[in-house]
DNA sequence: CATCGATGTTGAG
DNA sequence: TCAACCTCGATGG
C-alpha cells in the first residue's frame, strides 16, 4: 500500500544489500516460476524506482518490474540496511556495506544470542518495522510468497503484487514513457515544466490530475489529499483554471514531501508541527495529517468539518473552507450540497 | 473468528 | 463504472 516514497526506500535497500550480487531467484508460490527461471543465477546490477514502479536490473539485460498494488508488501530478511534513505540510491556496489548496515546472523557478539540464531526482518510497504526472530537463514517463505530474491546472506520476499513480470530494456522504456515526472528522477526544471503543462492543457479536476500516473509519477490517496489541503485548493478545480504558479507550487510541495518521505519512511505532511510535537505526532497515525482520513472531524485550521466524497472511486479528504479557493466551474458532491 | 477496508491498477462491460 | 486482484491489520461479535 505504498506511495512513492516507499518504493524509492525499497530500491534502496536493493541498491544497499543486492545490487552487485548473484542472485538465486525462486518463485516459492509458483505463479511466477517461468520468470523466476530466466532471471535466476544472474548478477543484479541495478535497482531503480519511478513513480511507485520499481525496476530491479540484472545482467543480460532483463528487469524485474514490480507494482505493489494496494497490499503488496516485500519482506528482507537478513543483512539489511536500516535506514533505505537516499544514502545509496543508484546501487553503486561497496558503498552500500560503508553506511549503516546491520549483520544480524548467529551473532557472537550479540549480547541475548545464546542458542537459536537470530536474523533481522522487515517488511516493506505502508509501514516498517524491524523485528529480531528466532531461526536460521534463510527463513522458509511465509504465506504466497511470489518471488524470492537471495544471495548469501539476505533475502527478499515478495508478496501479493499487482505486477510482477520480466522484461527487456525495450519494454522498461516503454513503461516509463507512459509516466509523468517523478521529482527524484527528472530534473528540478523538466519536471516540473511537464507537470504545469499538463495540468494546463485540461478540464480535468485536479484532485484526479495528482492521482493520474501518467500526469506526475507517485503521488496516492493520502499526498494527494494532503496537498490540495496544503495549497489551499479546491479539488474540483479544472486543471486548466489552476494558476500556473499554483501548479508549480504543487511540483514543489510534491518535490519537498517525497524528499522527506524517503528520508523518514512516513508520510508527515504537518510541517506546522515541526519541533516538539513532530516525534509524536509521527508515533501517532492520525496526528500526521491535516485531512486524510478525518471525515467529520474539525478541520484543524478553520473547526469546519473535513468533508469525504468519492473521486473516481477513491476517498477524497479535503475542508470546504480552507479549500474554497480558486472557483470550480465543476463541483463535487460535498459542493453541491453546500450551495443548493 | 468472521468481516471489512486499504496508501492501486487493470480490464471487462 | 465496477469487479478482480489476493494480503492483512483493524474491527466487531
Amino acid at each position: 500500500m505504498p506511495e512513492g516514497h516507499s518504493v524509492h526506500r525499497i530500491a534502496n535497500q536493493f541498491a544497499a544489500t543486492f545490487v552487485g550480487h548473484r542472485i538465486t531467484t525462486s518463485s516459492p508460490q509458483g505463479r511466477f516460476a517461468a520468470g523466476a527461471a530466466r532471471l535466476d543465477g544472474s548478477r543484479m546490477t541495478g535497482s531503480r524506482a519511478v513513480g511507485k514502479q520499481l525496476f530491479l536490473e540484472f545482467e543480460g539485460g532483463l528487469f524485474l518490474r514490480v507494482h505493489l498494488g494496494l497490499y503488496g508488501a516485500w519482506d528482507f530478511a537478513g543483512r539489511i540496511s536500516t535506514d533505505p534513505s537516499a544514502a545509496t540510491a543508484g546501487g553503486r556496489r561497496g558503498r552500500a556495506r560503508q553506511q549503516g548496515l546491520v549483520l544480524d546472523e548467529a551473532g557472537e557478539d550479540s549480547p541475548h544470542s545464546i542458542g537459536a540464531p537470530r536474523t533481522t526482518r522487515m517488511r516493506m510497504a505502508e509501514s516498517e518495522e524491524q523485528v529480531e526472530v528466532d531461526g536460521a537463514f534463510p527463513p522458509e517463505p511465509v504465506g504466497q510468497v511470489r518471488v524470492r530474491l537471495l544471495v548469501d546472506d539476505a533475502v527478499a520476499d515478495l508478496r501479493g503484487p499487482t505486477k510482477c513480470e520480466v522484461l527487456t530494456a525495450e519494454e522498461v522504456d516503454g513503461v516509463l514513457a507512459k509516466l509523468g515526472p517523478d521529482p527524484l528522477v527528472d530534473s528540478p526544471k523538466v519536471g516540473e515544466r511537464r507537470f504545469r503543462e499538463r495540468v494546463a492543457r485540461t478540464r480535468t479536476a485536479i484532485g484526479l490530475l495528482l492521482m493520474d500516473q501518467s500526469v506526475v509519477s507517485g503521488i496516492g490517496n493520502i499526498y494527494r489529499a494532503e496537498m490540495l489541503f496544503r495549497a489551499r485548493l479546491n479539488p474540483w478545480t479544472p486543471g486548466r483554471e489552476v494558476p500556473p504558479e499554483l501548479a508549480t507550487a504543487l511540483w514543489k510541495d510534491w518535490t519537498k514531501l517525497l524528499r522527506s518521505g524517503v528520508e523518514i519512511g512516513q508520510m508527515m505532511t504537518r510541517e506546522d508541527l515541526r519541533g516538539k510535537a513532530w516525534d509524536r505526532a509521527l508515533a501517532r497515525r492520525d496526528e500526521r495529517h491535516w485531512v486524510y482520513h478525518r471525515e467529520g472531524l474539525p478541520c484543524r485550521i478553520c473547526g469546519t468539518h473535513v468533508v469525504m466524497e468519492d473521486a473516481a472511486g477513491r476517498k477524497l479528504y479535503w475542508c470546504p473552507s480552507c479549500q474554497a479557493g480558486v472557483g470550480p466551474d465543476e463541483v463535487g458532491p460535498a459542493t453541491r450540497e453546500a450551495t443548493s
